[in-house]
DNA sequence: GTCTATAGACGGATAGAC
DNA sequence: GTCTATCCGTCTATAGAC
């Protein structure tokens, strides 16, 4: 990447490469991909593709690395934290993560889609789950904590978790059910987004009072 | 499909194939799966998949239409109903889909697939959004109504329908996660599962309270 | 580093025998 | 209806000129 006059940033062929990589790839996946579609989304020959990254197979491979590693720091950090207390704790986890869906709206689609199809073996993703175990571990045990003191029993500790995931990714993959006739277009969508990282942290927390779970 | 002695059931061909793509399709989409995979899988040979379907994209767009008729169906009648209460209308939702999803458990994620791809134009597509448009409309309506009978005006009722659909869905597409150090196997999985058709509604009906939203 | 041209493999589809 | 053999367009990848 070579910086010219104006603070224009010019890219170079690699970075342009990458980019149009990632936006294909998080989109539809590897398969539904040509290297050719890459490679004129970015404005370059084909045969530059193979020169900087080898094969589509590596590309796709380094994309989906860089995808997952936000998802999988947010998950170590924030539900890892072992100083936090549980309502702090979800709050920065739904802001973080809210923030960073606004960001790359394909990504919770393409996360999804690759833990869905996730088989144990693969070496990358075995890393990624051993890395991500004692994270979820710590936060679990702090949901069991807080539903012992609230006297309750009859939940498990994982629900609460799921829930938690749940709310934050799958309005991201569900815009275009909304925008198709409940009257919602995209700033709409967005607003109601950013609403939300202050109404998940209530609804979660209040899954956890003994009003809601000993009700009728 | 011919019925042979002892009450043992012999698939056609065509029938053989159609569940081996459907069941392909449905994991991995369109563009991952060969007619030679389904061939394979169905024990056929590649030729009769043309005979029977014509094509890979006539074999495909029959499997997703059949895929996304249970989905449409259940939002056209159990959204739209107008008979019911919001809470039992709740309640009936979160079981048919929960029941539906345990049958096939990919079926989630392929829904999540197709709706986020979306683009509009399609005619398939089209008929779909137009179909459960009403449907939608009529059941925000009803949660926009509870909603004021309790006093509160500070949450748009797009935020409740999604909530419910997000706790119902995206369970299915992480069960990988959950299981693979949180201690639970796919039998406490089946089980959360179940228990999430008793606990969903209760959530849902929890985050219509004035209690939750006026809380801090 | 970037291009053109092309090799080489793959995958969808079909012709034609049985 | 079912098979074998094969066609042919498409796609990844590379050789080689500049």
């Amino acid at each position: 990447m070579t910086k010219i006059k104006n603070n224009i940033v010019k890219l170079s062929a690699e970075e342009k490469i990458k980019r149009s990589a990632r936006e294909l790839f998080t989109q539809k996946g590897f398969a539904a991909i040509k290297t050719r579609d890459i490679a004129e989304k970015a404005g370059i020959n084909l045969a530059l593709l193979n020169y900087y990254f080898r094969s589509k197979q590596k590309l796709y491979d380094l994309i989906m690395e860089e995808n997952m590693v936000a998802f999988r720091n947010g998950i170590i950090q924030l539900f890892g934290n072992t100083q936090m207390n549980l309502e702090q704790k979800i709050e920065n986890i739904v802001q973080y993560y809210i923030d960073a869906f606004l960001e790359n709206r394909d990504l919770p689609a393409f996360i999804i889609s690759v833990i869905h199809q996730h088989q144990h073996g693969n070496v990358i993703d075995n890393k990624f789950y051993t890395a991500i175990g004692n994270a979820q571990k710590v936060f679990l045990e702090q949901i069991k904590t807080h539903l012992q003191n609230k006297g309750i029993n009859s939940i498990h500790p994982a629900h609460i978790m799921t829930n938690l995931m749940s709310l934050i990714f799958f309005p991201f993959t569900s815009s275009n059910i909304l925008k198709s006739r409940a009257g919602i277009n995209e700033q709409d969508f967005i607003e109601l987004m950013i609403e939300r990282k202050k109404m998940i942290p209530l609804w979660i927390m209040s899954m956890m009072e003994p009003t809601v779970n000993f009700k009728k």
